[in-house]
DNA sequence: TCATTATAATATGTATCCAAAAATATAGCA
DNA sequence: TGCTATATTTTTGGATACATATTATAATGA
């Protein structure tokens, strides 16, 4: 069941199910192998996500996904990464920040975007899950999924990946001098920039 | 069905079905005359909500509440309202700028709960909802359903409802003016005093 | 007696069936 | 031909039936 909602998932994420097309639950359940009861539930959860509309009697619809969507998206994440990083702050183990920081310089001219997306996702999620604040938490995760397609990194020269990894440095150093104003900045700059890339990245495929 | 899922959420949110507790499927279905397959969506809502935990072959079980997680959704909707008054600030309409102070000034005495909640939402909802930004809108509707309980308001003293009015009429005065940052000074204040509101309330009651 | 296992009950998940609504096709008419 | 009204098909929503997983209960043996 799960499995069925991240194919779904993906499926509209990466245009196999293209916006604006009607899901019929007949047609996917049987794609699936499966009856329309799970389904249901299925098309249920995606339009919680927003990736569909569902309506009642009508049935489910894929929801268009535009760069002015993005945008928005990049904003209400960098609002609440943001409250994570200012309520997380004074609690994260300077041992922690010290180990992400020698991974992160180790890496510097590393180019392997299956190693950089890590380290871009564990700098993140420290200070996301470090929160404590379990809805706050839950609704990150939830906009981290709906981006991920846009943050593959894959596409961007080596200039651009080695920028984010010095963003990366900074926002640590900041954190580990307990300074955080300088590193709600940087990190604010830096969300910013990520942004720029997945629009970036919209534009060369769209 | 939308009334099954509302009555559902005021039991859980007024304490009705009090936190901890299991949700039989079978047993809500009788509640309400249906069977189980409505119930069955009705509760991967709510789950989605976060007021209830689905857990895969165990059933459903209310979350419980705590003046920690109301702090929790307050700060959030205080970093989204945020940024839905920098989305929006240059576009509010100055005329219904004017007809909202107007009746904020002119019922800055009056005690009528339902009238100054009624103020009190025609304000917020105009700021977010002229941000024009459908994701943002509907995040904050979600947090403002969790939190109606708690913005009644009715338990306040009058000054106390005055000091919010008055707050009201200080952030139209500044979106007036366009005083971007001015405004967004003054609605951060404004939620944080909510905030107070909410939880002095919530430790009245428990 | 208590722990452990076997068994019964209970609850959830899925499939199928039926009713109601929506979409589509067809017929009649100006 | 182009439009409206009606009939047919398709699709969704909900009820019931069945399969599977979980929980509670009873039985067994150390």
């Amino acid at each position: 069941m799960e499995e069925i909602y991240s194919v779904m998932f993906e499926k509209i994420i990466s245009g196999e199910y293209p916006a604006g097309i009607r899901l019929k639950q007949e047609d996917i359940a049987k794609e699936f192998n499966i009856s329309r009861t799970p389904v249901r539930i299925v098309l249920q959860q995606l339009d919680q996500d927003g990736l569909v509309q569902l309506t009642p009697n009508k049935g489910a619809r894929v929801l268009p996904f535009s760069a002015d969507e993005i945008e928005e998206i990049y904003e209400i994440r960098k609002s609440l990464e943001l409250l994570c990083l200012e309520i997380s702050a004074p609690l994260l183990s300077m041992q922690k920040l010290l180990e992400l920081k020698k991974d992160m310089v180790e890496n510097l001219h590393n180019d392997d975007v299956k190693v950089l997306a890590d380290l871009d996702a564990r700098l993140h999620s420290f200070i996301i899950d470090s929160s404590r604040k379990k809805r706050l938490i839950h609704m990150l995760n939830q906009l981290f999924r709906l981006l991920q397609r846009f943050r593959s990194l894959g596409y961007l020269q080596q200039d651009k990946k080695q920028a984010a990894m010095n963003e990366h440095i900074g926002i640590i150093d900041a954190l580990s001098m307990r300074d955080i104003a300088a590193a709600k900045e940087l990190m604010k700059n830096h969300i910013d920039n990520s942004k720029i890339n997945a629009l970036s990245q919209v534009f060369r495929t769209e």
